[in-house]
DNA sequence: CTGTTAGCGCCTTCAT
DNA sequence: ATGAAGGCGCTAACAG
């Protein structure tokens, strides 16, 4: 039914070996056939076949993007960063213009199945690179399995990059004959090009420095004289939720507030959504009603928190502090004006973007580390003197 | 470098044909050559190859979504139900189990050039469907555009629905010798399925009844005593910006307030976005420092608003209502919570990703207009006796 | 139920 | 600068 290379060739009078060099402009062809074909192109209204040329040139174009959650705009604007730099979307040479790759994102909703499955999908399909946001599940399995498939996509050529992601774990020590056989001749090449591909990591990685961020938030509160901080976190089995959780209980033990159970009793585990925040908020104010400020492992649970107090009658700050993390666009419009660690998630998205597309050199070691800085807003105040 | 189909099947000791069979499970194989095959599937780490397979079946599993703004919850929901509609993401059967679909978004950035390359990209990979999301733009050239290469697609066998988007324009009556043709033997197929097809949209419409909700919303303030109404609108170019402007004078000229250029005055054109709510509100303080009430063409803008009115010390509703259009998440937890118009987003994106499939039958006449709800919250309020 | 035989549409040496 | 030819990896008739 619809037009093919052979086609166009025929309607151009040329081979189709050269209407393939036109339309991939990886060959010099003489001006006046290269017309002619593309008229051709356009008379017949040809469009390439994708799956044909991929198969022939044994590469695609495709480059994958996977988000926890496509509705929460921390992964839509990383997500929308990573994919407007990897399609130009220039103007001008037509709609589809040669080497134009195809960045899609495909949401897991946080299943460890959808993740794999998708991360399967993309490999069926030979995808030039892939992208991975956000925090990962923790599950010895679930981590194991991701490294595999992540190694073996490197290894059949897709780039894959890790943006708001700790780096990959070191794949175990592999005593097989395979690679003792390999000793042998190991002087030889110590230290060629060969020998680092062998032993480096299959990822490039543009980590969050969630545990540091979350320990200059829980200062900060500390500076404003706070001792009872509530604590919210994200769901358990995230590393995000981990960091960020570690990084508040670092700032209250350096503090000299080490108090397990206390910590403990301050600590409600919920997830990420408005709902879990404004249950959990409710929760802590029941066990611990005289605490001063709570801080949440993100926005979106700190807004739902603020709703909470606030039904119960509290104002912010002058009875509770409050304090989140990430700095979505709707923090700074919240009432008051929401605390809150900042992460560059826009460059970062952009960034990652490039280094799938192989157009910025990848940080040494592979691993770079991303700064949160803290936004004081006025969510947050020093502790007010009253009753306990 | 990695395994083929006969690889597998050579260590199956099947032919390759039979390995085919027991991967896509569309035809009987016996229990134990299956197993077999299986093993050496697991044994070889073989992943299919997407490219080859859909070459030669002549079909692919990809199905694209298209977003104006992925970061923008509204489309986040839709994409999300969508996707997870078609990705069933069930367990077992090991990932990547045959037949699975790989859904993915993509994001345009409201950029027409976007948005057509995307839509070559996807006819490229000759996608199994294609679902169009939120308003389009409205310029003729790039209407047409659009519509010419939906058609190709739906012509080539791509599914086509649009969800929360306005139908297609009927295309130009076609008076060309072939339709003429035909006429000579209409009487005989009248009424047969092919019949149909032949005059049927390419596309599938899940609509959105902008206009109506947005009369009710302007209704719903009008009854509460209000006549002096701001309003902010989306960016011009919108379907989605110009029918809930529409709608909005319709419920006032229903009211018998047609002052066209007093109209005119309280609208303030802007662009989704909370800045742009934000100076839009200002304006219209500006221009009008007595109304009472502001309408905002969504959410977003409707709380850059609220920011702007609390900046300039004016309290909602007390002093002025405000109102928005989509309920996304985060306006119930505004302060006030607002007034706006509910779409129910996730339900349409999950039917249209249904009819992406093929799994539910369509509307009768292939549109369906999907109608507004109005959440009536703290955000109005009847208008005040206050001096003017 | 399983094997054999042709392509699917394009890219890519190799010639010219 | 252009043409000819082979094959990329898989599926889809056909046989058996």
């Amino acid at each position: 039914m619809a037009a093919t290379l052979a086609d166009v060739a025929a309607h151009a009078k040329v081979s189709p070996a050269t209407v393939s060099r036109v339309l991939n402009g990886n060959y010099p062809v003489s001006e006046a056939t290269r017309a002619r074909v593309l008229r051709a192109v356009e008379e017949l209204d040809y469009v390439l076949n994708g799956p044909a040329s991929a198969l022939a040139a044994a590469a695609s174009n495709l480059v994958g993007i996977l988000v926890n959650d496509i509705a929460d705009p921390f992964f839509g604007i990383m997500a929308g960063a990573i994919q407007s730099e990897i399609s130009s979307g220039h103007a001008g040479a037509g709609a589809g213009a040669a080497g134009e790759k195809l960045a899609v994102v495909c949401n897991t909703g946080g299943s460890p199945e959808r993740e794999l499955m998708y991360l399967t999908l993309l490999q069926r399909q030979r995808a030039a690179a892939v992208v991975l946001t956000g925090g990962a599940l923790e599950s010895p399995e679930h981590v194991a399995a991701v490294s595999a498939k992540l190694r073996r996509l490197a290894a059949a050529g897709t780039r894959v990059v890790l943006c708001g992601r700790p780096p990959l774990p070191a794949p175990e020590p592999d005593t097989s004959a395979g690679s003792r056989a390999k000793k042998g001749r190991g002087g030889a090449d110590r230290g060629t090009a060969t020998a680092h591909t062998e032993t480096a990591s299959p990822a490039i990685t543009l980590a969050f420095d969630n545990r540091g961020g979350a320990q200059r938030l829980t200062e900060h509160l500390l500076a404003l004289g706070h001792r009872r901080i509530g604590y919210i976190t994200g769901p358990a089995e995230r590393t995000t939720t981990r960091h960020r959780l570690e990084g508040h209980r670092a700032a209250l033990e350096a503090q000299g507030l080490r108090d397990d159970t206390e910590t403990e009793r301050l600590t409600v585990y919920g997830s990420y959504g408005r709902t879990a925040g404004y249950d959990a908020a409710l929760e802590l104010l029941r066990r611990s009603p005289d605490l001063t400020a709570i801080v949440a492992a993100n926005d979106t649970i700190a807004l739902g928190a603020c709703a909470a107090l606030r039904d119960r009658g509290l104002s912010i700050p002058q009875d509770v502090s409050v304090a989140g993390f990430d700095d979505l666009p709707f923090s700074m419009d919240a009432v008051p004006a929401l605390t809150t660690m900042r992460l560059p998630l826009a460059e970062a998205g952009a960034r990652a973007g490039r280094l799938a597309l192989d157009r910025e050199t990848p940080p040494p070691g592979g691993v770079t580390t991303i700064r949160a800085e803290l936004m004081a807003r006025a969510s947050t105040a020093p502790v007010a003197l009253r009753p306990v």
